[in-house]
DNA sequence: CGCCTTATTGAAAAATGTTTTCACTAAGCA
DNA sequence: TGCTTAGTGAAAACATTTTTCAATAAGGCG
């Protein structure tokens, strides 16, 4: 389930920011893409919003925006960083084809993490995981 | 079991690839790091094996060795890209305190893979995983 | 062994991506 | 409605990566 826009601008005011034309039309970009977004292209469709949206501003607004959990980084081999907004679980599945992403819930890591813990000793406090194919649309699309 | 330098050349040739002075010192550079490295760090150490050596084909042998699966990519939020010897598992455990890189294997993932496949439906080819922490050492040494 | 061919190199420049600076704007409280 | 200050956008600075191209050297061949 996803986040409605309402809910992301709560959190932003209640997190002592304020409500601005800029992040509003960030946040809207994102809610509506389906694909992760780079910055520019964060820019090219919030300008259709905001007009006088500038691209520095996209980038401080995507930093606070993952600061404050409601959009998180994608990372590819590719292109190594874009956009994508928040949903409930934390994980990445990113589709080859239409370059959509979806979450997925991490069920089944933690004995993964155990068996390194105890195989090298270390303290582990992060995880990225990413899985990435094709979409069920995009297998039927190529032949 | 990591790779030897005498290993890699050989790879290379095989490849159709000429053994050069600067991807020696590159190899060499990334052979002896235990973290991992950004192009700018391999040219500065590079630097001490082939004097003449260039950023430029840092960059270049970079994406060569990557190819041949000799060298790999890191990810990581703060600095996207460095670059650490490929050893035997392909996945990479972090140290947060020293930014020593370790491989360590991927067993245990397939269950999980085949969950995503059968909730999402999407053909699966692809995962990036990678878990940070602290090694050992890092965890005595910070009381 | 030294020549010849061609892959490879390095420097400079271009392209790309990100951050800083600073005067101006507008959000939101009184 | 006006005031205060967080937030903005443009320009410039900075950082990173790629392209271009003449010069170099790897390694096969005579």
């Amino acid at each position: 389930m996803k986040r409605t826009q309402t809910d992301m601008t709560q959190i932003l005011r209640q997190a002592g920011y304020r409500l601005t034309q800029p992040r509003l039309a960030v946040l809207k970009v994102l809610e509506k893409s389906c694909a992760g977004l780079s910055p520019e292209e964060v820019h090219q469709q919030g300008r259709t919003i905001c007009a006088s949206l500038g691209l520095v501003t996209v980038y401080r607004t995507l930093d606070l925006l993952v600061e404050l959990g409601l959009v998180r980084r994608v990372h590819s081999e590719q292109r190594c960083h874009s956009y994508a907004r928040a949903g409930m679980d934390r994980h990445h599945l990113l589709c080859q084809g239409c370059h959509r992403v979806t979450e997925f819930p991490c069920d089944g890591l933690d004995g993964l993490m155990e068996a390194v813990r105890e195989q090298t000793g270390y303290t582990i406090t992060e995880h990225l995981l990413e899985l990435s194919g094709l979409c069920p649309e995009c297998q039927t699309r190529r032949v």
